[in-house]
DNA sequence: CAGATATAGTTCGATGAAGAACTATACGTT
DNA sequence: AACGTATAGTTCTTCATCGAACTATATCTG
């Protein structure tokens, strides 16, 4: 391990952020970063609204598909059955979304968003929408649907 | 909120993972989405090699950055100072990396890969991309270029 | 029908990350 | 030089998530 002198030709390169050096042509490299940066970036943007910006996705996937069980939804954001208890008590107590018994099954319960929620929705999408606009500054926006389009091609990979 | 009957047509459907609605069509959904599902598969993948895996990121970037600062990595990996204390903790003590006083600054420790770390990132690397073959089945190699490169740039608008 | 197996939602403990606060150190201003 | 401000790494608490275990319910098999 070698110490070396800083020279002033690569001052700027001293205060640039670390790169990951060959892991930056890895996929999943750039994956975990480029999300975890826009989701901090996301959240960063809003003081009221409670929990629910956090949970957008999931609200999303609500409102898609209203009165779905519990574990459908689990499955469908990528969490775990009883990650998602106390996340739908949150937006439940906050009147987002409800929970209600579902006719064919007595162990299980759908979940709706209520009218509340419905506005909340929409209120935190046209916000993500001003965020999207951020992280594809200098893309193109055929390339942007592209790689919309490639990473839901991931996902399937991922699901299969 | 209405109630539908399920139909025989819907059945293949019925058993498919939930989508998103309009949010399909958001990065940020996406990314989220994908990461999620490539960590998840990525460390399913390993039952040894201890906490490696999941630090695969930061340790490529220590491996091109030796010596740097703490608070450095935190910042190129997404975390907070605080996070990387336990983390760097535990791959010390796992012989991967150490951390050492450096001559500029007394409050600071630089961090570097030990022999062990660089022979454990090499394997990990090895096997990341075996894992990124299955990320991007039916993805053409210009296009995950393309991908890599649309991700990187997301990255960047996300550190101006 | 009885019993074995599977499953939905929940609880609880463990783990990883964030954030506040801290100590020691560094830097800037007068 | 003295003092005010900023910062690196750390500790501790809180929160989000996972995983094991649980209860009630559903399904399958003989």
């Amino acid at each position: 391990m070698t110490t070396h002198k800083t020279c002033q030709a690569s001052e700027e390169t001293e205060n640039a952020v670390l790169r990951g050096g060959e892991l930056e042509r890895f996929l999943g490299y750039r994956l975990r970063l480029a999300q975890i940066l826009s989701y901090r970036k996301f959240e960063e943007s809003f003081t009221d609204h409670g929990v629910a910006p956090r949970y957008l996705g999931l609200l999303g996937i609500v409102r898609a598909n209203p009165g779905q069980l519990q574990n459908r939804l689990a499955e469908a954001v990528g969490l775990q059955r009883s990650s998602l208890v106390a996340i739908l008590d949150r937006l439940e107590k906050e009147g987002i979304l409800e929970r209600r018994p579902i006719p064919d099954d007595r162990r299980a319960k759908g979940v709706w968003l209520t009218e509340h929620g419905e506005s909340v929705v929409a209120v935190l999408s046209r916000a993500a929408l001003e965020h999207e606009e951020g992280l594809t500054r200098g893309i193109s926006p055929a390339d942007r649907m592209r790689l919309i389009d490639m990473l839901g091609q991931v996902i399937d990979n991922l699901r299969d």
